[in-house]
DNA sequence: GAGTGGTCTAGACCACGGT
DNA sequence: CCGTGGTCTAGACCACTCC
């Protein structure tokens, strides 16, 4: 006799993804209908949609009402990104962290980083510039600016003591995140703070978050390039 | 009388989530049960559980069984890094996509490629040098190793005239890929294909992909330091 | 052992969007 | 229009884990 009791929500997804794999159902092809699939699987129909769904989620399937399921023609995959403090991704290593404040100015948005964040014409931010060392060894140079307009309260705090992230994410929800990385050369700034040569490369990571469609922040960290940024499982 | 006619999961991952955000619910609080959040929000469990299983998904909460629901204490955020072909990746922007394979060889997996991806001692791998050009212009250089024990169709392929990339995707299904960041300098190597300077910056990506816990493929993408990658939405 | 989340069911109504 | 997926319900059983 057949081990499987019965069809759950995951057998059913394996199930469609090896069809999918195996060309049983070719790129393009629209698949049964939930109602379909359940007379064949013999489970209920909300076992169907959630496999289906789920499959969708993850970029294998399309689902179109009254057009139906169709295999996606590119099997767009996606790997995640972890987006932690700089304090908890130094302190996951078992490192010692330790912040400094550079420097801190109260200023209009330069017009770059109106343009950047669709910021109003006279939007107010302050730009703080950070070092953040792990086991007294540079780890990252920070350049933040806050736009004031939707993070009032950074004017009343010096980030003398507290890194801007660790602020922001005890005071500021967010809801959506923008990251970009590239590679630079270190040039004479950074190099002095990270402790390294002036053509030397730097990785970096430029992030960008959002409060329902304000900006609340845009931070522009520099690594040495001896940094690897690795996908979250 | 309230606009609202009856709470759907959407409803419910919303009032959760400013609840949170409000400190209504602060970090490490236990939420009440699902049958108790059921009969507040006038829903059915089924409801409440697909609002919770979501936003656990999504790292605000923590589910246990018998020790309940928990709000994260570290709200880990997430961001998504697509993975395309380079193909794919350079036509979307609309610029004509070009593949030249420069060498191809099989052989012995090195040492710090099998300690790398765990092979067999006398694991046997594919290597290939591959350029991408963006309308004729160099994109990206691919150091690519296949693996033979699990890719042994890749023997028959000459990858003369498709790129690896394109040629696995249509060939091999995955389960897993991991990604790695990192800044270099171009190097004479580098340089002499990507049309710049030895002393430039260089962005790469290592891709490694794995079929159920086999290693698959190890490819190393160097782009100009021009180059930028963004998250998806 | 008991309580919590995990999953399934059978049935229902709704909303979208091709035809 | 009307079929397909989207969502909800009320009830049920199960699996895990803390006490």
């Amino acid at each position: 006799m057949s081990t499987a009791r019965r069809a759950g929500y995951r057998d059913v997804k394996q199930t469609i993804l090896t069809r999918v794999r195996d060309k049983t159902w070719p790129l393009g092809t629209v698949l049964p209908g939930e109602v379909a699939l359940a007379a064949e699987f013999g489970c209920a129909r909300a076992t169907i949609n959630r496999a289906m769904r789920e499959l969708a989620d993850e970029g294998v399937l399309d689902r179109k009402r009254r057009a139906g399921t169709t295999v996606l023609a590119s099997p767009l995959r996606h790997a995640k990104v972890a987006v932690p403090s700089v304090r908890a991704e130094i302190e996951a290593t078992g490192a010692t962290y330790r912040y400094s404040l550079v420097s801190r100015a109260e200023q209009p948005a330069p017009d770059w980083l109106r343009a950047r964040l669709s910021l109003a014409p006279k939007a107010e931010v302050v730009h703080l510039r950070c070092m953040h060392y792990a086991d007294n060894a540079p780890y990252q140079f920070e350049d933040r600016w806050i736009v004031l307009d939707t993070v009032p309260t950074a004017l009343n705090e010096s980030f003398e003591t507290i890194g801007p992230n660790d602020w922001l994410i005890s005071e500021m929800p967010l809801t959506d995140i923008e990251l970009v990385f590239s590679a630079a050369l270190a040039g004479t700034d950074y190099a002095a703070f990270l402790d390294v040569a002036p053509e030397s490369p730097v990785f970096q990571v430029e992030r960008c978050t959002w409060l329902n469609g304000n900006a609340v922040t845009l931070a522009r960290m520099t690594h040495p390039g001896s940094h690897r940024l690795r996908t979250a499982l």
